[in-house]
RNA sequence: GCCGAAGUGGCGGAACUGGUAGACGCGCGGGACUCAAAAUCCCGUUCUCCUCGGAGAGUGAGGGUUCGAUUCCCUCCUUCGGCACCA
């Protein structure tokens, strides 16, 4: 009789779900905690896409071979509800976010349940629930009081005819993506998170199982960079510009300043001046370019204008010019010192006619290797330098850094790339920030007692220059906490990322309507063992999750340093190459493969399709190469080939399988775990398989095929659930074997193989592979030279002539 | 441009620390079963020669180290991912 997966899994599932098998008792210390979590999903209406299986049933599986490794295996799933898509969908049609993210969490709960795995959903967990976003405000609060959450202006990209705010990758070509109008740079007020003051602490990685390259990618992100802020004294004034530098080295070279536009300087620098007009065309024509198009590499020329003014270079005594230009940003000291030895510059200086002077060659001689037409940038003897004249210029760096602060013209400095996490948003759908404006007492924090600050029900979501709950005269008017009088909220939202950076801590304790988490049980699950998510967050969010995870700790509300202990991304899915999206048309569902071959086999087939970190571009054509292996699987347990002479030789195979499967799950490899499988069933159709050799089959095959193996384990007579029963151990002595199979080269090519004992000893090993034939043949083309013996492999021999 | 990863049969992919390249699966070819087909099972399947024992070539391209290289080194090409013209 075939498998039938269709009620099988119908049957397990239901099982499970009353037997309440996967809920983990997180208060027991009974067995060892592990903390299995992926990252959750937003609701979108696209629903459950072939990507979630991909990541969500290897999760799954890992789990389970956790499980059955002997651990209280914890693996919560919720939902990351609020956000911009459901906003707009609200727009729209003029369904309230609330009503959509309801439907597609209900919809994507039932897809979830379909895989059949441990994942819990009966937490009910969302962010845009007020028990939820009550502790996000909460956090928000704890993060004002440190002093870490401030307002500021910031420059954003703005649209005035969708009056809103754009993202840089919404701003095409200085437009609008969505209706072709000019987008231009407005100042707003915004909230920051200050995570520049955790820089050094995120850069501390110590401790944490991450890939080597979201590291990098992080580090890089953070950007920590040594070197120095050098002051050029205005030529006619009493004041000074302050530039950072890296590359002291080539303050001899330097013949300009250049400022960013935005720089304060700029107004002083050009009252009354002549060159004003032109200024102001260039600052004009500079704001409409975004912060990617402004360091854009291609398509973008650099421009900029002379201010009319001059600097003094503090190492030569030169007055030298001082221009705005697009490629310099207001970020860190807003202005660079210029000179012949940086690509850029030296760009910048050929289109304005700036002179250059060169400081670097390779060998010391006064001139520029590549003749005037690029920039030498690399390392060489410094000429030109004063005192300096003649040292490598990477030896002179520091002597130089040196003498500028004992000059009192420069000091050392570290820079952090990273900026201050912008927090708020102009959008209905997110967490209202937790702050009330006073006319007498000024900005208050909403009290604790007070939270949440409920979200308000509007009737029109359009963007109309500030936020829409600006809308809910109910929600905006309130009383003063402080004085009583009458007063009015923040009206703007939070980024959805504030939301996701704590929602592994109040799985642990979700809906407790006194606390965020409960300490004790954060001490006893944190951090998270392991994590997977896609490599795109790597920046962001699970830079975030690590900044609130550290202030929390400091505040003493968690003992762990960091969320996540062990890290993976799995790969993505594509489908002809391309991204799946709804706008593509390119979204395939797993919804009719699972119904038509079973939660098992297309969970197994998304494993075997390649290494899970790798991703892949799908493709069903495969699919039916599973399907086989999960019947005849079924077959060998339940309909024995007789045959009790071979059933001994599968020993051996059993317990290679068991340590082949147990080194690539540990890898998570879980395209070599199914291909090991699939060649135990192969050898076990003919040999057949006694009772204790399937009882170790099922269990090595359980986390792969949940159901198919609890179908399996009831047939053959076992009590309780597989997934309470242990998972295999080999025994290594069942590895051993007394022969090893040898190849035996002439000349680095295999021209035999031989059968040898592996106790064998060199010379005779060697007299043996000597009298093959077809060794022969070739030893005889000329003198042996050479004979190598490598224990259980080869017997290689080299002959010349 | 910089940083990172990858490139292996018709396809997805395997190969531990330099030691028999192509496991496993799909597809394809042949056979069994069948009135027939599906399903299932068995055999074969990198390419080119061949006297059917084998021989030669072969892991993006070209070099190098080595008895021996998918694996190590150099140069180059292509694809994917990341980025910030950060001074």
């Amino acid at each position: 009789m075939k498998y039938n997966p269709k009620s099988v899994e119908k049957k397990w599932q239901e099982r499970w779900r009353s037997s309440g098998l996967y809920k983990a008792d997180l208060k027991s210390d009974e067995k060892p905690h592990y903390y299995n979590l992926v990252m959750f999903p937003y609701p979108s209406g696209d629903k459950l896409h072939i990507g979630h299986w991909y990541n969500y049933a290897p999760v799954d599986s890992w789990g389970r071979y956790m499980r059955m490794q002997g651990y209280n295996v914890f693996q919560p799933m919720g939902f990351d509800s609020f956000g911009l898509p459901a906003e707009n969908y609200a727009i729209k049609t003029g369904i309230h976010p609330a009503e959509t993210t309801k439907v597609n969490i209900d919809k994507m709960k039932d897809q979830i349940s379909a895989i059949g795995g441990m994942y819990d959903l009966d937490l009910d967990m969302k962010t845009s629930s007020p028990d939820y976003y009550k502790w996000t405000q909460w956090i928000f609060l704890k993060l004002y009081k440190k002093g870490l959450a401030y307002k500021k202006a910031a420059p954003v990209n703005w649209c005035d005819s969708c009056c809103t705010v754009l993202a840089n990758e919404q701003v095409d070509n200085g437009r609008c993506e969505r209706c072709k109008s000019e987008v231009r740079r407005k100042n707003l007020t915004q909230w920051f998170f200050k995570i520049t003051d955790y820089a050094e602490r995120l850069l501390d990685y110590s401790n944490l199982d991450w890939p080597e390259k979201t590291i990098a990618m992080q580090k890089h992100w953070i950007g920590k960079s040594e070197g120095i802020e050098i002051d050029f004294p205005l030529a006619d004034a009493d004041a000074h510009v302050t530039c950072y530098t890296t590359r002291p080295d080539t303050i001899h070279s330097v013949t300009f300043l250049v400022i960013a536009p935005e720089h304060p300087l700029v107004d002083k620098l050009l009252k009354g001046s002549e060159y004003e007009k032109e200024v102001r065309r260039v600052q004009a024509e500079i704001s409409k370019q975004n912060d990617i198009e402004r360091m854009a590499e291609e398509g973008n020329a650099k421009i900029g204008a002379f201010l009319g003014k001059y600097a003094i270079n503090p190492a030569t005594g030169e007055k030298i010019p001082i221009y705005i230009a697009n490629f310099v940003l207001m970020y860190g000291t807003g202005a660079v010192m210029a000179d012949a030895h940086d690509q850029r510059d030296f760009e910048f200086a050929k289109k304005y006619d700036i002179p250059l002077k060169y400081v670097i060659s390779p060998d010391g001689s006064e001139r520029n290797p590549y003749e005037d037409e690029i920039a030498y940038t690399e390392d060489g003897i410094l000429f030109n330098a004063g005192e300096f004249s003649g040292m490598k210029n990477r030896e002179a760096l520091s002597k130089i850094a040196d003498w500028l602060e004992e000059k009192s013209i420069g000091k050392r400095k570290t820079h952090y790339k990273l900026r201050d996490w912008l927090i708020s948003r102009q959008r209905y759908w997110g967490a209202p920030i937790p702050i009330i404006y006073c006319q007498s007492c000024g900005e208050i924090p909403v009290p604790e007692s007070d939270l949440p600050v409920v979200h308000p029900h509007v009737e029109n979501y359009m963007p109309k220059g500030k936020s829409p709950l600006a809308d809910s005269a109910e929600f905006v008017n309130v009383n003063c906490p402080q004085c009583q009088q009458p007063a009015k909220r923040e009206v703007d939202t939070m980024d959805t990322f504030v939301c996701s950076s704590w929602y592994f801590l109040r799985y642990l304790d979700a809906h407790n309507p006194d606390k965020a988490w409960s300490k004790e049980l954060a001490d006893k699950w944190m951090p998270v063992n392991m994590y997977v998510g896609g490599p795109e967050h790597a920046c962001m969010h699970l830079l975030y999750a690590r900044f609130i995870h550290k202030v929390m700790n400091e505040l003493g509300l968690v003992e762990s340093k960091e969320p996540f202990a062990r890290l993976v991304h799995q790969g993505m899915i594509t489908k002809d190459g391309a991204k799946m999206s709804k706008s593509k048309g390119n979204v395939v569902s797993p919804d009719e493969f699972v119904d038509k071959y079973g939660s098992d086999v297309f969970r197994m087939y998304l494993m075997f399709m390649g290494p899970f970190t790798q991703g892949g571009d799908w493709n069903d054509k495969g699919i039916t190469g599973v399907a086989r292996f999960v019947d005849r699987f079924y077959k060998i347990i339940k309909n024995p080939i007789e045959n009790p002479s071979a059933v001994e030789d599968m020993d051996k195979l059993i317990h290679e399988t068991v340590k082949r499967t147990k080194d690539a799950i540990e890898k998570m490899h879980f395209n070599i775990v199914i291909a090991a499988l699939m060649e135990l069933v192969n050898t076990a159709m003919k040999k057949g398989l006694s009772e204790e050799q399937k009882n170790i089959a099922i269990r090595i095959l359980a986390p792969f095929a949940p159901h198919l193996a609890e179908e399996l384990w009831e047939i053959t007579g076992n009590k309780g659930s597989v997934f309470d029963a242990s998972w295999p151990d080999y025994d290594p002595k069942m590895l051993e074997s007394k022969t090893a199979t040898y190849a035996v080269q002439v000349n680095g090519k295999l021209r035999a193989t031989l059968e040898l004992d592996k106790s064998i000893d060199k010379k005779s090993a060697i007299e043996k592979a000597k009298e093959l034939e077809n060794v022969k043949k070739f030893l005889k083309k000329g003198d042996l030279v050479k004979e190598i013996f490598v224990p259980n492999k080869i017997i290689a021999f080299v002959v010349k002539g």
